[in-house]
DNA sequence: AAAATATTCATCCATATGGTTGACTATCGG
DNA sequence: CCGATAGTCAACCATATGGATGAATATTTT
């Protein structure tokens, strides 16, 4: 289901360490692991789970040169999320439309 | 912290059951309790607690009459989640530009 | 071959989350 | 005043999450 992956994204995009990680990566470009790391007060274990989620949510991909991985950040799926939010919109300002209308007619009836 | 509250949105907005309770209110208005329960396979309590979260992340308020609880959707924090990735595309193009740039004046100079 | 480096995997821990049920509170209708 | 209705609060449970540490794996360096 496509609702997961919007989950899933939410959810890596909802802890605040994960989100400095994007940050970084946005900034400097592809990182390794421990380069990464190096940016927080935590455990390079830690911060390899970090990453691991935001691999699972598509927000950032890996490619292994030797012992080295380097990550990099991957922007395309906060477009589903930018995608949720309009749709959003778009219902309530149909709603609104509607209502408008509803108000309208009420008026030319009454006059 | 600001970065506190974008937390709270994108995990409030993280989970299926919200995300379908504000497209609820935002195609019906607002709703009590009860009515939105209605539409989910799960207990009125569960639901209350799913308001809740909303409710704190300023996703939903709530108008209290007599003992029914009204509660309508409110979109504006999920600007706060585009403004954030609004950031992170712009950081991304600054510093592909800068590149750009680099790529360039090495060709100049190896002409 | 051995030591060092880069990273993940496995386990453990405390706390958070999503769900349940039962009790409590408040309001409405007779 | 009493019963029904609308909600929340409190406690409980199973699982998920974010962190730590120690061991394992893979690669590079010496």
């Amino acid at each position: 289901m496509n609702d997961d992956d919007l989950s899933r994204i939410l959810k890596a995009a909802g802890d605040t360490t994960r989100r400095q990680i994007l940050t970084l990566l946005v900034q400097e470009g592809a990182l390794r692991v421990t380069a990464l790391a190096a940016h927080f007060d935590m455990s390079l274990n830690s911060v390899s789970k970090h990453i691991k989620v935001l691999e699972e949510a598509g927000l950032v991909t890996r490619r292994t040169l030797g012992r080295e991985h380097f990550i990099a950040a991957e922007l395309e799926p906060l477009k589903l999320t930018e995608n949720w939010f309009a749709q959003l919109k778009s219902i309530w300002e149909l709603r609104l439309a509607a209502l408008e209308n509803l108000l309208v007619s009420k008026d030319e009836r009454d006059e």
